[in-house]
DNA sequence: CGACGCGTTGATCAATTTCAATAAACGTGG
DNA sequence: CCACGTTTATTGAAATTGATCAACGCGTCG
């Protein structure tokens, strides 16, 4: 991207503003309004079944945007919900539109961090298909542990993640029972320490191990996003 | 888009290739090469675990688009195969390039598709993670039914899968065993048929309610692709 | 003809869920 | 600052879904 381009951005992002934790931005059903960008805290989208379980399909983090969806689904078929207080930037679908149309190499840019998503979501596939609990969380926590370092998260080689034990267990289709069973042994390997509202990943290591991790998936994706730029 | 913008995709799009069943269009390690589009027949994403397990991210129809990769990720993190013999169309990352540089109508539309395949691999999500066997196995019955049917596929209100039940059990992250005795159910409620290497999808208005189908992630979603241009 | 892949069924096994109960941490209003 | 309601973590025991193991029939293809 040009210079110019960057500072066209960093225009439309200028205009920020703060939200509380457990904050629903935008919920199913919603007609898509402006694209969140994520610049501290973390949000996750889920979907509420009728039987009253969630799954969390994603986990967003400072760096992330959200919904592109502008003119292309009508609605939303998921909610996004902060997890801690954070603050966003939000672009207007005007602004976006305009962006997209007259700025080809941001146009591109957006297309590989959304090849960048699909990866992670093909991942989180393959983990919820064919792993097991413990391969499971440990993937999970992988995965966290290495995109939350290219976003300068992590603080002398350990990451504490504000999330609870019941978020990761929507985010598996486990149960959080189960999930805290897990983190029991997680923490017998001396890979985590777990608190109330807090799990601190501490020999990513032995999680790649215990998880089988491929870390070519994330290792060598493109680290920068529209948003980080 | 312009109608010279869809010419010179058909100029892109002109050269076509038939490739045999269970072809690997592109393995896992690999460098991505040419964007492919489905013309005909089916294949799959799909990941080989180091234990032997197989786990399929997504089924390509006609009209589908297959790495879009170019420039953006090193390598292949899963792998392509047909599941049919199937008709493509190549794009060389030269001609990929020079589209979505000087064609931003095209670029956009690429967008568009990433996103509906982005709900389509939530929805899986959403379905391994808090859906039972049986719902599982209904609701990509609907989701398989409304893709095709949008690109005409579906004859007589009924849709034959060239798929067999192992392939079913590895994209759903179930075992071919469980898969069948699904099957039976689902045949038993006279939403299928089911005969040796196909699949029959006869009510998928039965299906849709044992699945809990929101057809609306589907229904209203965006039906032209790039490729079907 | 023979090997192989797929579908089918039965019997048993095991991972994870469900149910239940307790305790610690947290936020809020008085 | 305390009481109380709520959320989260934790553990045990029982229940259940889906996996695993095993066997057989059948059609296809070389």
């Amino acid at each position: 991207m040009s210079d110019q381009d960057i500072a066209v951005l960093s225009v439309a992002t200028a205009r920020t503003r703060t939200v509380p934790a457990r904050h629903d931005l935008i919920l199913e059903g919603d007609v898509p309004g402006p694209v969140f960008v994520m610049l501290e805290g973390w949000a996750c989208r889920y979907k509420i079944l009728p039987e009253g379980g969630r799954q969390i399909m994603a986990f967003l983090m400072p760096g992330d945007t959200c919904d592109i969806q502008t003119g292309s689904l009508e609605v939303m078929y998921h909610s996004i919900k902060t997890l801690t207080p954070a603050r966003i930037a939000t672009i207007s679908p005007r602004e976006m539109h305009e962006l997209l149309e007259n700025r080809t190499p941001i146009a591109l840019a957006l297309i590989r961090t959304q090849l960048v998503d699909e990866a992670t979501l093909r991942a989180w596939i393959v983990s919820m298909g064919r792993r097991d609990s413990l391969a499971r969380v440990a993937h999970l926590m992988c995965e966290l542990f290495i995109r939350a370092r290219n976003v300068g998260l992590v603080e002398d080689g350990e990451l504490e993640l504000p999330i609870s034990q019941i978020v990761i267990a929507d985010s598996l289709g486990l149960t959080p029972v189960h999930v805290n069973r897990v983190f029991r042994t997680l923490r017998k390997e001396n890979a985590m320490r777990v608190d109330v509202g807090s799990l601190v990943i501490t020999d990513p290591a032995r999680l790649a191990v215990l998880a089988g991790f491929d870390d070519a998936y994330l290792h060598r994706r493109v680290i920068r996003t529209v948003a980080s730029q």
